[in-house]
DNA sequence: CTGAAAGCGCTTACAG
DNA sequence: CTGAAAGCGCTTACAG
């Protein structure tokens, strides 16, 4: 059993109330019983428990986090620049890993609430409307990070998703490219679904480039659909001398895919990635990729979050950060 | 401000005893009142005050995790295991981020005593005598997940390194290689630093082929440091015909600075991996990897821990699992 | 089957 | 500067 503050309160011979007092740092305690119940805190190992504070505060220091795929380098790089940013400002992260499955997010929204967390932070944008509701309901700030879902009433910290898109294609039509592939996320996310899928189209057709649908195709975000999905492009009559995948991991997936069918990235087929993690730099050749300020993003949303929570939940608009092309080995002109 | 029992008490017209009974399943409610509650709760969108509970239950369900780098491939692994794990037995994850900061260490297992969690689970070994020291001291019970810690008090799940970095070595032997290069780790760990370096040792010294020291490195399991280290093996007079790194990011550092060298995997070098993490099977060529059980390790890890709460912190002893050499491309046989 | 009361381990007015 | 008392939002004997 741990001490408690009776037991430091006896020890040093005070009340609980002084023990509090040099427990929370107050001042008008003096120094001889200040010694004396520091020295009692020490002896018996005592650790107040945040849980009862907790309670007569009202106020946890407790953060929850839903990630859609801890594995992956993109989310696990904006976690840790949460962590960071949560930690230096004394908050707590209590994180919950969901991997498409709704009915886990759903529990653990009710946990966060149980919990009683002072904020919530979300990194995807499937929201179904049960959710929706839910986190109307709650009234906990909520932040969507690197993603921002239909419903407007929730704040999101992001890129202009379809500017990077459309910036990253213009690159890549600017190498002298004309058949440029494509391989998109989920339609049914608007941030990086929708909005990068149209970011490629309009760049094509402001420069005047016919659009050829069977190079365009859709994944999933992770290495083995772009793997699939630049396999069947592969096997098409017209194949693009470039191709643009909406995240690294399809863009390495290409790049794998299009190695293990003898040709060459980037001297038979550019690719460019986008999201700008840490399997840019590790693979060979380096990922060209559309770069999201990850750690930028991790520390502005907690920052967000702060402030949402000192306002007693008035949401505070989104905040739109800067993409930046990040030029490798990976694409190059085309001859 | 969130509604409390009192609320739905009050508003159901029952005392405050006949909501918690209804909360908490009791049967000996008779239907009509117990409807009435869940009505009101319903409606006022209460969910119980999970600090309340935990302050008079003496149980939070919280689980401290101390992860050396949320951003490794590797650990971001074992967490997504842990994590689960703990989800399906009702427990949540605090987590931490320490990057080699042993303050912040410090202070955050002081929270996690502060928040009464249940268990804790650490994933590095670099445990210095004040941080040794407090672990004792808060009695609460820690296992330690892939590494094993000089002091015996403490639990461990973990893969035998010694013997898997024998057999890895053994293998490249088999292979043909008389000249094996060793990129270890760091020598104050004992698990995945000096054990990994004696089975290296110990299998070719049993296959009496001689220690070329200058063919030793050391780095910190991280791909920049097997690039920093294979690049000045390269230098050497003798460069070896094989590569054993005691990470798959340090292997895969090692790959990039053969290629970017000219030369090639596995043609003119061959290397093998440690972990089995992801990565091996994202980069080109695959890796040969000596791998450890990741998602065994989480779950058996959370498992113990599970147990050791439930024994009120008796130690359950270490666990070993097995270890496997998975063989990819890029390792072959010396001409 | 139901409720009044005590208590979990703290903090915070309030009084002195 | 110090302490007794009330209260944070629950659960759990205890009594009926």
């Amino acid at each position: 059993m741990q001490p408690k503050i009776k037991d430091v309160a006896r020890a040093a011979g005070v009340s609980v109330t002084t023990v509090s007092r040099v427990l929370n740092g107050e001042k008008y305690v003096k120094d001889d019983l200040k010694n004396k119940v520091n020295q009692a805190i020490e002896q018996l190992g005592y650790a107040p428990s945040q849980i009862a504070r907790s309670l007569v505060r009202k106020k946890t220091n407790l953060i929850g986090v839903i990630v859609p795929d801890l594995t992956s380098s993109f989310y696990s790089t904006i976690l840790s620049s949460i962590e960071e940013a949560a930690s230096s400002n004394g908050y707590n992260l209590l994180v919950c890993n969901i991997i498409e499955d709704t009915d886990k997010e759903f529990k653990y929204l009710n946990v966060f609430q149980e919990m009683r967390v002072e904020g919530i932070i979300i990194m995807h944008e499937k929201i179904n409307e049960e959710i929706r509701t839910l986190i109307h309901k709650m009234n906990i700030p909520v932040i969507f990070s690197s993603v921002k879902p239909m419903d407007q009433d929730f704040t999101s910290v992001i890129i202009d998703d379809y500017k990077a898109a459309y910036d990253a294609t213009k690159y890549l039509i600017e190498l002298g490219h004309e058949e440029i592939g494509f391989i998109g996320g989920d339609m049914r996310d608007i941030t990086s679904g929708q909005n990068r899928y149209s970011g490629y189209r309009n760049a094509l057709s402001d420069h005047s480039i016919k659009i050829v649908y069977e190079n365009i195709r859709f994944g999933d975000y992770k290495v083995r659909s772009g793997y699939e999905q630049m396999k069947d492009m592969l096997r098409n009559k017209q194949v693009p001398t470039a191709v643009f995948a909406v995240s690294d991991d399809m863009a390495l997936g290409a790049m794998n895919c299009i190695r293990d069918h003898s040709l060459r990235v980037p001297e038979d087929i550019s690719i460019m990635g986008f999201d700008g993690s840490l399997l840019t730099e590790l693979v060979r050749p380096t990922l060209t990729s559309m770069e999201q300020p990850i750690h930028e993003m991790g520390r502005i949303t907690m920052g967000a979050l702060m402030k949402q929570i000192s306002q007693k939940g008035i949401p505070t608009g989104d905040i739109v950060l800067e993409h930046r092309l990040v030029v490798r080995e990976s694409c190059r002109k085309r001859e």
